[in-house]
RNA sequence: GGCGCCAUGGCCAAGUGGUAAGGCAGAGGACUGCAAAUCCUUCAUCCCCGGUUCAAAUCCGGGUGGCGCCUCCA
């Protein structure tokens, strides 16, 4: 029943059509976040585009299963305790809390395992041991170093070569500038666990291959995270995980999103101190937005950020929101392709659009998941639905004719989690937000259309026209319907 | 220096052989007391130079420019 698909591969840098292990179904590993900051928008990016993923897939039929772990030891968030004098471990349970928070805020679903570091040492230490049975890893000062050249295909993923790498720094008992860490011998003021070399902690790739081993098995079917862990992190743990198994393959099809760039271009990045967090941008905007912003591009582009990203999305959502809001108001009842046929070519056309959505979002996702594309088939239908329902005998009798259109907006819903909201909530949402981003209240609004109706009755225009200017300046567009007056933030 | 990715209208962006989806912004029009929303019209030959082909934004070669990774990073 799983509907075939296909992902770009960057072990391969093509297209590939998509064969899981197992028929129908999907192991799905994904690199989360070290906890020691507040969630950015640039992980939420991350975090989206693979949420969307899984709910495509399962919409598609794929029983999927999706591991995102939380890196909750590692010397950053050490490094943030210490200067806080508070526990690591303490530490990194406040920012998993955080995360959760937002992850809820932006509409995600809990993946099905959320492993922490903290609580895989057992799994990391087998792992660990595998690999120096297996000659792969050696101890050195009650560290455990992988020794690269051990691997032969090191380098494979992200085309690094280990010649070039062995001239690094070979300090602290490595043999080679390569190798990297397995198990870090205790420090002074680090948290450490018991282990057959002395006490410590684990390395920072070791953690992903002993998690995905737990909950996914040796092989997993798709591995994501940021483009920016190709190297070293994704290379390592193919390493350590195909070296501890036997050779077996670890990952089938790795998943890289392209990561959210500054208007300089620059990636937006935690050591580069230019991070907005997910907190702040959803106390200005539905989350709904975040996740048309990040959907519009294709999930491998980098995604240019600015000022001007989230207005603009918030313009583009609306615009979708207030068509179906539109197709919803329509009446009436009976055979569609009759009415369409009676009422003309805008009529058939929407019928026809709606009917053929589906398909055109289905074709879209499965090559690669291109969401962008997916977009614009729903503009499409969007503006078809305007253009039927500006006319005058559609609002009692076009029903049936959108009926495949509302559908459509359903079935985006389920497969992308887009447009999930339900439309008046999304709408008032918009208002409350933005109105608090600006500092006007609905009472202050209320106030001065109070002005202005009395205006209007006394057929004052100039008055009436100074109110809506003096509204306008405030960013509030005032407009008179057939139904009364109503009011809206200016979005761009 | 090494590895990789990218370059489409004012901005964002889809598009892997047959003469450029979509969004935002702009202009004109319909509608409106005036507006807003909406609809209609309008706004690109796809970085440059060669090559392959009946035909290229799309393939190949060479430039130029940008970005990511090579150290922590979604």
């Amino acid at each position: 029943m799983a509907a075939p698909f296909r992902l770009y591969n960057t072990l391969s840098r093509t297209v590939e059509d998509f064969v899981p292990l197992q028929p129908g179904r999907v192991g799905l590993y994904v690199c989360g976040m070290t906890v020691y900051d507040r969630c950015h928008v640039g992980h939420a990016r991350a975090m989206v585009i693979f949420d969307t993923f899984v709910r495509y897939l399962r919409h598609r039929g794929w029983a999927v299963e999706f591991v995102r772990n939380f890196t909750d030891v590692d010397d950053k968030i050490i490094n943030r305790a210490n200067e806080l004098g508070e526990d690591p471990i303490a530490l990194s349970k406040r920012y998993i809390d955080a995360f959760h928070e937002d992850a809820d805020a932006m509409g995600l679903l809990r993946p099905d395992h959320e492993p922490k570091v903290s609580e895989s040492i057992e799994d990391i230490l087998a792992l660990t041991q595998e690999l120096i049975d297996r000659g792969h890893a050696y101890v050195a000062d009650g560290s455990v170093w992988f020794a690269v050249e051990t691997f032969g295909d090191y380098g494979r993923l992200s085309g690094q070569k280990v010649d070039e790498l062995r001239s690094a720094d070979a300090a602290d008992g490595k043999r080679s500038g390569a190798d990297f860490a397995l198990w870090k011998a205790v420090k002074p003021g680090e948290p450490a666990w018991p282990s057959p070399w002395g006490p410590g902690r684990p390395g920072w790739h070791i953690e992903c291959s002993a998690m995905a081993q737990s909950r996914l098995g040796s092989t997993v079917d798709i591995h994501g995270g940021g483009l920016d862990l190709v190297f070293p992190h994704h290379e390592n743990e193919i390493a350590q995980s195909e070296c501890g198994h036997g050779g077996e393959k670890y990952v089938r099809y790795w998943m890289h999103n392209g990561l959210l760039t500054m208007s300089s271009g620059q990636k937006m990045g935690k050591s580069l101190g230019n991070v907005i967090n997910v907190e702040v941008a959803l106390a200005n905007f539905p989350a709904q937005t975040l996740r048309l912003y990040y959907l519009q591009n294709h999930y491998r582009s980098p995604l240019p950020w600015g000022e001007e990203a989230l207005p603009e999305a918030l313009a583009m959502l609306s615009r979708l929101y207030e068509a179906k809001e539109v197709a919803e108001a329509l009446g009436g009842e009976g055979d569609a392709d009759q009415i369409a046929r009676e009422m003309g070519p805008d009529a058939e056309a929407v019928l026809k659009l709606g009917r053929e959505l589906p398909e055109r979002l289905h074709a879209a996702l499965d090559e690669d998941f291109n969401t962008s594309k997916a977009l614009g088939d729903l503009f499409e239908l969007a503006r078809a639905i305007n253009r039927f329902a500006n006319l005058k005998k559609a609002k009692k009798r076009g029903g049936p004719v959108v009926a495949p259109a509302l559908a459509a907006f359903d079935l985006i819903a389920d497969a992308t989690g887009l447009l999930a909201q339900p439309t008046r909530e999304f709408l008032e949402e918009v208002k409350t937000k933005r109105l608090a981003a600006l500092g006007v209240t609905r009472e202050e609004i209320e106030a001065k259309l109070a002005e202005r109706e009395a205006a209007r009755v006394a057929k004052d225009w100039a008055a009436a026209d100074a109110v809506r200017k003096e509204l306008e300046e405030r960013q509030i567009v005032v407009m008179d319907k057939p139904e009364g007056v109503e009011w809206r933030v200016k979005l761009t």
